[in-house]
DNA sequence: CGAGTAGAAGTGGTCAGACCAATTTTTCCA
DNA sequence: TGGAAAAATTGGTCTGACCACTTCTACTCG
């Protein structure tokens, strides 16, 4: 039932199984979910740390530059090793890769999570923006669907998307629903509407959903928040065979 | 308006600030992006790989390091580094770390946003499920709430969930809705509602999501999912101050 | 001839020590 | 007393070595 070749009982043999550098990482991580460390605090140096943890300072560098990708410690060059804030814009920066990478089917699963997020966000926003939030908001969707490069397009876009789940007041719903949406797939997006010579329609999108948060119509803002997405939705699944 | 003190332009300089580990993660992670390296394909040995790209066996073994955490490398001992299959399982397992290190206000974000998912990811599962499914779903659902152990319970309330979402199909849903929830998260709910001698209402909540499933009612079911997390949500709230 | 095994080669994991580069602190002069 | 130069601190990188695990190879034995 157990592993095979493994005698009687090993006391710190067991141990022994697990690389190093992994067990750094699980101690770090103990430690700061347990408060031992706060965020924002000072770690000892690298050298110390790796004394400390017994281990040489090549390993406690990787252990290091692990728990920097998760994004719960920041290197400072000259300066010492921090932990984040612990923001979840810190824990789920990582997030982005999954839009980045994702390719074929995968992409369809992301749009379906965002078309059960962002309609949720869009209504909550519709509640809760103040009259200054909105302002801003259309100055940013003007920029939308302009003939200035699609470029600008796909930034007032990424934009447009990114205050509206911010007005929620949830860090965390945006930096997840942030992770789920790519500059370059957006760019993919707007360049086969230019062809397709419906670029209009995606205007409209954002137009419908702005004039719903107007209205503080959290309704009208559900649906046109799923309508935008199912476009995208139903223009990837037309065009799949170019994510492969 | 640009950086200061960089005199006019800079050719080379431009990438000798960007540290020479970083750009090795960019680069590999590019190659990924752009189909150069296909999932499962195995990479050049961190020896070969170093020497390509210009910098020290060390320095690539960070950025392999990087790579592996976020899910798109990995690394087998003495076999030789992979790119993983890139699936969203494989890209959302850091994603765990916010639940792992989250705390206070932001545990009630990220209940927040499981009440937008699991609702919707309950309906959907309504609709999808099959009688296969239901029935071991069933089992599952006899082992929340006995005398048995506060430990089992749990496990059983995370399998309960993990099922449910998994019934819809959409594994990025799963990976996302899994990683907002923590064991040692859900073992304190338990407790505490155990100490308040309410744990038949968490209980009478999972029968509840049980039964609309087997009635293959989506809105039932999103109703029920709904109640559920709230409840959660109402009790986290109202014991925030432990959770500092 | 084939199966199994022992050895060799290949490859990731760890360690040690050195030097470079950015930051912080200290010192000391104007 | 203010500020600039120098020293100390600390993360970033490099080199080279050795260990542990896997895979491949070739040999031996039935």
């Amino acid at each position: 039932m157990s592993s095979p070749d493994v005698p009687p009982a090993d006391p710190a043999a067991e141990a022994d199984r697990v690389p190093v550098t992994q067990r750094a990482i699980e101690q770090i991580k103990a430690m700061i979910a347990d408060g031992t460390l706060r965020p924002g605090q000072r770690l000892p140096t690298e050298r110390e740390l790796a004394a400390e943890l017994g281990l040489s300072r090549s390993s406690m560098r990787e252990a290091i530059r692990a728990l920097t990708t998760l994004g719960v410690l920041e290197a400072r060059h000259g300066a010492g090793v921090y932990v984040t804030a612990l923001r979840p814009a810190d824990l789920l920066e990582t997030f982005s890769v999954l839009a980045e990478v994702a390719r074929g089917e995968t992409l369809v699963e992301v749009l379906q999570v965002r078309r059960i997020l962002e309609p949720a966000a869009t209504a909550l926003a519709a509640a809760r923006a103040d009259d200054d939030q909105l302002r801003r908001l259309g100055t940013v969707l003007e920029r939308i669907g302009r003939d200035e490069g699609i470029g600008d397009t796909v930034a007032a876009d990424l934009s447009f998307h990114q205050a509206i789940v911010e007005m929620t007041g949830n860090t965390t719903l945006a930096a997840i629903n942030g992770g789920l949406s790519s500059r370059t797939f957006k760019a993919r997006v707007w360049h086969g509407h230019h062809e397709a010579g419906v670029v209009a329609r995606l205007r409209e999108d954002h137009e419908r959903i702005y004039r719903a948060l107007l209205a503080r119509d959290p309704d009208a803002a559900r649906a046109a928040a799923t309508m935008h997405v199912l476009e995208v939705e139903n223009w990837l699944c037309a065009h799949l065979d170019d994510f492969a």
